[in-house]
DNA sequence: GCCTCTGGACTACGGATGTAATCATAGCGC
DNA sequence: GCGCTATGATTACATCCGTAGTCCAGAGGC
């Protein structure tokens, strides 16, 4: 199971810009980041690029004088990841409660909720790891 | 609304214990703690509870000559704030797409999907917020 | 050809984090 | 009474993170 880089938040909003629109020059990525929030600062993008190709979340070919970049994770991986972080952290590993938490929040449309009634259908069938139940009660 | 600290990784370790056990002295949170993971060093406990009281995230006591802990956030409020944080992060703020991430991981007993199915259900009738509609797109 | 401008490389820096060691002090066992 | 021990206070320290600034070399304008 290959380990994926921890992306940092602000590494996030990076890595969307670029899986949303690979192959990508560094001075898209700056525009596209400073579209959505003017606070961006050109030099910090750059910083963010450097860590993230150390890292190997992102790649780069030399393309006359600018970088191109790539992504080297995809978003899959990296969601999941941090989807299993979080869920480990916060709710101590146990899936249901996480999920009725969210689901409690009620900020589903009619619509959401029929989204994810067929997609609980179609769940029904699969063999399932039991969660580890929490030791709060919820 | 109350802004809670930012609890870290590890810390939240140290808050579920206190959360399920309070009043507890830092004798007995380090036992507990030891007892789930034995690579926990009473000593790393210690500084972390002190910088959790630093961060409000814990008061205390004196009982004695030992400190007695007590939450001075809710397991709710921290709760609510991670999950924000991490669904903004994560998946832009998007909760439906956040949801069907976890659903399609099919880790979940067929008494887990009943349950959330009844919680769906209720969430249909009481008003699906087709006004409150959200400003992040689904 | 020289100067400027731009893009990448390197440097900076305070605060957070994970992980612990050292210090000082107040009881407790003897 | 006295040293050992547990407990909280203080200090340490390498990394990581967010946020930039400085340096240097090549490309283009003139």
């Amino acid at each position: 199971m290959k380990t994926v880089p921890r992306i940092t938040d602000t590494e996030w909003e990076i890595m969307r810009v670029v899986w949303a629109n690979h192959p990508i020059t560094a001075a898209e990525i700056i525009e596209r980041l400073a579209a959505a929030d003017p606070t961006w600062h050109p030099k910090t993008a750059r910083t963010l690029l450097a860590r993230l190709v150390r890292k190997k979340a992102l790649g780069y070919e030399p393309q006359g004088r600018v970088y191109v970049y790539e992504p080297r994770v995809t978003e899959r991986e990296c969601v999941a990841a941090a989807s299993d972080s979080f869920l480990e952290r916060v709710f101590g590993g146990a899936l249901t409660p996480m999920l009725t938490h969210f689901v409690e929040r009620r900020r589903l449309t009619r619509r959401d909720l029929d989204e994810l009634r067929a997609l609980l259908d179609q769940g029904a069938d699969s063999s399932a790891p039991k969660t580890r139940r929490p030791t709060w009660k919820h």
